[in-house]
Formats: C-alpha cells, structure tokens, sequence
DNA sequence: TTTTGTGAAATGATTCACAGCC
DNA sequence: GGCTGTGAATCATTTCACAAAA
C-alpha cells in the first residue's frame, strides 16, 4: 500500500479522465483485455505521449513492453475521479431539457443515481418523467439533506438559475451543473461547471467565419490534394 | 480602415468572448453605455487583466480612463465570432433531447437559425415540435444543400451519431455540435464540438471527492467561519 | 486621475525523445 | 523488440505591473 497522500491532479488531465474511462469501457465491450497508450490514446482521440503523462499523475499502472490492462486501469481512473459511490443528484427543472436529462441514459450507468426531478411550476408538479415524478422545489432542502445530495444541475430557465442555485448550496450541495444562460454567484468550496449551447455554437460560428475567409484568400499554400 | 489581416486569435480568449457577449448584452439591457475592463470582468466572471488582453486581440476599442463602449464592442465582438451572417442550423435526432434543443431560445436568439428538424425513426417524422415538423433524416442532403447549412447538431443516440456526422460532412456542413458520447471522426478542415453530460458529472465527482478527502484531513488551516 | 493596452514574468499544458523495464 | 514513465524543451495562457492616453 501507498502513503494515503494523492497529489493533485491538472485540470486538464481531470477533464480528460472521463474520455478514457469511456473508452475503455468500450474496449473491454469487444473482448480487450490489455491496451497499449497508442491504441488508448486512438480510442480518445488524443495523442499517446499526452495520455501517458496523464495516467503517469495517477500512478504506474502500465507493464512496460505491454501496455496497460484494461480492468485495472478502469479501476484506477474510477477511483480517482470518486466514482466508487453512486452519487445523488437533484435535477431543478423539468422542462424540455429537464425531461431530456431525465431520460438519459448518462446517470445511472455511470456512478450517479437521480433522486429527484423538481419545478417551482404546478402544473408541472406530479407529472411522470421515466420512473421520476415531479416535485415541488420547495422540497429541495428536504431532499437534499435526506438523500445526502452533494450534485445539483439547473435546468431552469436563466431568471430562476441563482435562486435555485442559493438553495441547492444553502441546503448542502456542493457541486452545480449549470445548464442554464446564466453565470451564478456560489461561495467559495462549491464547484460550478457549465454547459451553453450558444456559447457553444458561437465558437464554431467563429471557426466557420474564419473558414470562409481563409477560402477567400488562398494565401501562399495552392491546395489540397496530394 | 485597417489592413484586411486578422490576426489569430488565442482558443482561449475565443472561447471566452461569447461569454463577454452576454454580459454585454444584459449590461445593454440595463441602460448601460459604457463599462470598464473590471465592471465586464465581474459581470463576466473572469479576471480584468484576462479581459483586457482578450479584447486587445481584436484590436484596440476602449478609451483610457474611460471604458469601453458597450454597443461598439458588441459590434467588434459580434464580428470576430462571425455573427454578422445567420448561419443555418440543421438539428438531426428529435427524441427528448432533440425536442429540448429545438425548443431552446438560444437559437434564434442569437444569429442562428434552425432549417431543419431531422429524425430516422418513422414514428417520429410529421411531429410538430416548436414551429418546426420533423423530417425524415433522408433529407439531410438537400435541406443542407438548398439552405446553404454549415453547422450540424447531433442529439442521436452514439450508435448513430458516426453516421449522421459523415452524411452531414458529405453534404457540405463544416462544423458540428456533437451531443451524442461518442467520438467523431471527421477529415481535416471540419470542426467538431462535444457537449457531454456524463463527463461534467465525472469532473464533479472528482471535485466532491476532493473535498471529502479534505474534509477528513484538515491540514494546516482550521476553520472557515469569520 | 482613471483606465486602457501591453511587454515581461510566471504559471500551466503539451510534446519530444529517450532511459529503463518487460 | 516494444512500450511505459518521465525529465527537459516547447508552446500556450494567465497574471503582473506600469507607461501612455484621455
């Protein structure tokens, strides 16, 4: 056994942590049992040298010569990203996206088990949504303490996302995902991530716009094909 | 009028400049004229110093001791990202999330707009779903052709997703919002975005792991209230 | 005086290239 | 021979701190 002690991880190699545990996951679905950093790095869709370094933060996990087993290595990125508990997650909104997350597959297969589907709307209150019902959000607190919740997603609409959020953090949720247009204020020691779809598509509107500017002016390169 | 050139800009700042776009957008809507790096920056949720080289990219639009006007600046911004056209959208899978994103404002908001709701499963097809009716995905093609789209979004399932990719490459789209987790393989000169919810969740459960680690082993620092 | 714009320094991430081990 | 693990080098980004402009 090691000293208890992990040292810190990049951010950059946390972010990546998912991509292969997701592609392993589905080179242990064809029958692979061991994988070398080349033929991992493939499956992400990142260079070898970059994925050696980051499984490297993580330990020695790799058998020189071979290549890492698959299992194994499932394990330890698992372990590291602390998905040896199924967390409990409360989603706020129940809207179209709200149903969209609901429904999706992404929760339950991996590590993470959705304990609640709320809506400040009464109309929306007691609808089914997959094997969840609507509840009223004024029960947030009540289920966050029962169930132990420490992940919150926000899929209200941009006016109710800092209200919503106040009372995931006021009630003891420590992790938000944040679907909504909205950049929320929380104290220090909670971790907000976002996900926008128009920031999203302005970022690819930018690369498109350089494109045709580029294809404008052919500028010192004079093609393509070999 | 300046040389026709522009310079690259750095990932990162394009990354951020749509979140600039918003603040300004809401600091518009409240009367607001000018504003100054550190105002944005907080309004935006990053660094002033960060804001000011970002916007320094795009050339120099600010007034010393004064600020930044705000309805200039959306213009210079709105023009790196390529918004002065409206690009055409085409969105293939209409199950929950489909349903979700094309009922999303974020579209026609801002310069976007949604030509085409596509679907491969039969039941689904002539469903009214916004202003918009469910095609089948066979008309990728010409839809993609005769509205001129240049940006595909994918929210099929990832057992589809390669495919619908290739025939929207094929097709003529440039640029792709992927929703499925699965990754893309696409030729040179087309760019790919990924939006995964199952690894947002991972990266916070690696954080909510974090803290707990922390929690039990209160190194050096011994409180938090004031 | 206020606030921008920007070189220079510091930090962080990626890539290279190879020693060390199987 | 093949492949991992990793220092060293490169490249990118952020932060500092201040001169120059209004």
């Amino acid at each position: 056994m090691e000293s208890g002690t992990r040292r810190e991880l990049p951010d950059a190699t946390v972010a990546r942590l998912p991509v292969y545990l997701r592609a392993l996951h589905a080179l242990a679905a064809t029958g692979c049992t061991t994988v070398s950093s080349e033929a991992l790095a493939e499956a992400a869709g990142v260079g070898s040298a970059k994925l050696r370094k980051d499984l490297s933060h993580l330990g020695s996990y790799g058998t020189r010569g071979v290549g890492y087993d698959v299992a194994e290595l499932v394990l330890h990125i698992s372990g590291a990203l602390g998905l040896g508990q199924r967390w409990a997650v409360v989603l706020v909104g129940a809207g179209n996206l709200g149903h969209a997350l609901a429904g999706y597959g992404g929760f339950d297969d991996r590590g993470f088990r959705v304990v609640g589907l709320l809506d400040s709307d009464p109309a929306r209150i007691g609808a089914r949504v997959g094997d969840l019902v609507v509840r009223p959000v004024d029960e947030l607190d009540d289920l966050v303490r029962s169930e132990g919740v420490s992940i919150g997603v926000i899929a209200t609409p941009a006016e109710a996302a800092q209200e919503v959020c106040d009372r995931l953090v006021a009630a003891g949720v420590t992790s938000v995902l944040n679907f909504a247009p909205a950049l929320l204020q929380v104290p220090d020691g909670v971790d907000v991530r976002k996900v926008d779809l128009s920031n999203e598509l302005q970022i690819l509107s930018f690369h498109e716009h350089r494109k045709a500017a580029l294809a404008l002016t052919p500028p010192l390169d004079q093609g393509v094909s070999a």
